[in-house]
DNA sequence: GATGTTAATGCAAACGTTTGCAATGGTGTT
DNA sequence: AACACCATTGCAAACGTTTGCATTAACATC
């Protein structure tokens, strides 16, 4: 049991100097003499001394700290539990902790509607990171235009006032659909929801592989929710009502990869021969699935760098734009 | 563009009325008549006003903050992808925020070695919960000396001066092993590092379970890392060197298993017939793999509840003390 | 020896809340 | 009419830092 709270005074007093001077000390100012430094910090380390964080954010009138708010629209349960936000938030986590920052999680359950007010005027952080667009960004715009240092993880393609990094999601959906074309499927199916930013992307690209294709093509798009169970009862109901009519399928996350794949498994259709199927994520899964998954790889630890540089850009006054990181198709055997 | 920030004073000279009446008016202080407080009230909401949380922090001593480290040892990049600890810390947010409490997201790099004086001290946080007890309970037990209100999720039986809240991790392994043994398992393989609190209760059924068996029964046990990468090699190897010499796996996590799942279906090793498998946490993707995935389900919900309570009691000044959630078999067709 | 220069330190104000206590005005009681 | 009482509000101090400015001492310069 500590005997008292020990304050900077009081480490100044035991050190026989000013609480300004101990404060420099700390903070290894160089006006003062380099052993008086030494001495203070050390007597600060043995009386295991730290400085009250609340006051010295009231006095600097910053935080050191980066709210993450993950943004989903109806907070289903089972989106939250999608491992690939998850580790989106630990990137995020450690990308933050590299640059000397904590990170504040939340939600949109206790942010509210108004972030600039709870996070930067409630002297809660110092920027904000939102993970994923949703489907209406109005929250994000609003506190962009009042001057919340923000970035987004989202489609970069959306045109906005505040910078978005993510993957090239066109693209990844473009060369997924190309190499199960080239893989000889021919009557492909979409599973996702376009009405969101980042998915409607990948199904741009769908779209215009398929378009593109020299043979002839089937396409159908099914919106689903982005869960494996979702997944998983819609080909079931697919394969009930309509056999199979299709051999190809772009899921729009691994999660819904593998809740079809399972689907498909259970009724002894053989992936990849019968159907192949290219998630997106790459998530650790994928690679442990039977079949392993073909997937598209969104560089998580290259965004959430970014993400991180482009808010303490910000923070220091200086714009910043969207930024797109490098997605790869990963072939493994599910195609 | 907001025109200058506001205070707390600039309000009440807005309203008419002392910074003091403004600050009671927004805490809902019925001191206050009734109608100033509601205009008060709108008037904060219409000016987008939020109290500086830096500020009042300072005065109250206290910061509203729950502070959750994320306990690993090596800090092995695999294991902070384990979606089953992502699982945690999410059900953990929810049960912070219900509370009206922040979730500061930290881990080992930040805090540091002192974390009473960094978190407590430091006013970054007024309470800790920690999740995984780790090998080594040092850093835990000095900053429960020290003072600070602290909660473990990790294996309750451990005897600590700090509350842990966990499955019942003996049971747990107990019953898994035991339905391997019911299942026709007569070789059995434990997968895993008992030298890691929870995972030796589950060994330690796994050991009951087969010490009680009435037929001959022969166990082995691998120590591996608890990764799905770290059991697929593993399990390649045993069956490269030694043949398929075990017909019954309790995999330390679903991770774990799944990992060995793969090795076996990729040599054509038939699940359930030739080798029945059961895992531990019952992720998202235990249900998802094919055969699904027999495992121990860990109710994280509730155990983040109780986390909560039992942080919350510490900070009411009373005592609490560990305990166990219930942890129930999950029969799939893995076994 | 008066003066300018530099290095090191201390003083005091300010950051924006919350809250014990005092003050005010109105109402009811005797 | 004097008093007590209650409801409502304001005053001012305190929470623990950081930092612009003033101060001190030592030392070199002319």
């Amino acid at each position: 049991m500590a005997t008292k709270k020990l304050n900077l005074s009081d480490l100044a007093q035991l050190a026989g100097v000013s609480a300004s001077t101990a404060s420099r000390a700390l903070n290894d100012n160089p006006l003062i003499k380099k052993e008086t430094r030494e001495r203070i910090q050390a007597l600060a380390k043995q009386h295991h001394f730290s400085v009250n964080a609340a006051a010295s954010r009231l006095r600097m009138q910053k935080t050191k700290v980066i709210a993450v708010i993950i943004n989903l629209e109806a907070e289903t349960q089972q989106s939250v539990d999608d491992p690939f936000l998850l580790k989106v938030v630990s990137d995020i986590n450690r990308a933050v902790n590299r640059q000397g920052y904590e990170l504040l999680l939340s939600n949109s359950f206790m942010a509210g509607e108004d972030w600039h007010g709870y996070f930067i005027s409630g002297r809660r952080a110092d920027g904000v990171i939102v993970i994923g667009q949703g489907k209406e960004q109005a929250r994000i715009e609003q506190a962009a235009k009042a001057g919340t240092p923000i970035v987004v993880w989202g489609d970069p393609k959306t045109s906005a006032n505040y910078p978005i990094v993510g993957s090239d999601n066109f693209v990844g959906g473009l060369t997924a659909t190309e190499h199960l074309l080239a893989q000889g499927a021919r009557n492909l199916l979409f599973m996702g929801d376009p009405g969101h930013a980042e998915l409607g992307e990948r199904y741009r690209g769908f779209c215009q592989a398929v378009a593109h294709a020299t043979d002839a093509v089937s396409a159908n798009m099914v919106k689903i929710d982005i869960t494996s169970d979702a997944a998983y009862s819609k080909i079931n109901q697919l394969l009930r009502e309509q056999g199979l009519v299709f051999d190809g399928i772009f899921a729009c996350s691994d999660m819904v990869a593998l809740g079809a794949l399972k689907a498909l498994k259970e009724r002894y259709v053989s992936v990849p021969n019968d159907v192949r199927i290219v998630g997106f994520d790459d998530i650790a899964m994928a690679q442990i699935s039977f079949p392993a998954l073909t997937t598209v790889k969104q560089d998580t630890t290259a965004a959430a760098d970014l993400l991180v540089a482009k808010l303490l850009q910000q923070l220091d006054g200086k714009q910043s734009d969207s930024q797109e990181v490098a997605s790869t198709l990963i072939v493994r055997q599910s195609s």
